[in-house]
DNA sequence: ACGGAAATGAAAACCATTTTCATTTGTGCT
DNA sequence: AGCACAAATGAAAATGGTTTTCATTTCCGT
């Protein structure tokens, strides 16, 4: 069982935006810290378990970390920068609980993501 | 220049919500269509690029294409058993437009599944 | 039939991510 | 301090989806 390297924490703070871990990886090496990369991908992964970061995949297929505030939140996401805007859950809360009771089901969470071109694209 | 094989779209039309490349690719082969695998990828980056196939990433990475304007449903999903009951988006619809229209985002769509412990599990 | 362009697919290359595993570090206990 | 055991670490190898390479085949137009 691993636990999240603070500076890895650290790093991602700086960053202040979206980063990869490899970008998370690079970042440090430069900065002189010497770290390995698996360490890197557990640390995130690790805090992505915590609820303390929010895992987004880019056009690309990379996985990009960033803070996030703990309220449940969904994201809208631009298909042609990748950016993201976080946004209130709404009606969908309802809708889920709903859908879910119709069928009986118990223990129940939902995922939900809007894509589109943001006014920049 | 490729084009799109229309073997490929064939597929996708049959499939009626998002499909990988690869359960395209294996889809055909089970149902004896004779089709490589790259061909399968270039058809459906072809089809992406003329914008008849809407493309997103799973969680896993992976990367799922669907037909533009078909008609789309959500799914319930259970933990226990992976059984999956198809439902009705009902007001994440009107929820997914006035968040996009919020932020200024064109050419919208969007994912919701939800999750839980079925009666039986 | 001939020639060139496009399509095809097997195999190799790519690359982010995960796993393996041996080593190091940390921690609690006597 | 000394010891034992758990956790953390990272280099290297494995994984797996996707892309590239390249030789071959298919399609058209002349």
């Amino acid at each position: 069982m691993s636990r999240s390297n603070p500076r890895v924490l650290n790093v991602l703070e700086r960053a202040g935006g979206f980063a990869s871990a490899q970008e998370v990886y690079q970042l440090m090496q430069r900065a002189g810290e010497s770290i390995g990369l698996t360490t890197v991908y557990r640390s995130l992964q690790s805090l992505a378990d915590d609820k303390i970061v929010d895992v987004l995949r880019r056009d690309d297929g990379e996985s990009v970390y960033r803070l996030c505030g703990a309220s449940h939140h969904h994201h809208l996401v631009c298909k042609g920068c990748g950016d993201a805007f976080e946004i209130p859950g709404g009606a969908i809360e309802k809708w889920a609980k709903s859908m879910a009771e119709e069928h009986g089901f118990r223990d129940v969470g939902h995922s939900a993501e809007i894509y589109g071109l943001c006014p920049k694209c």
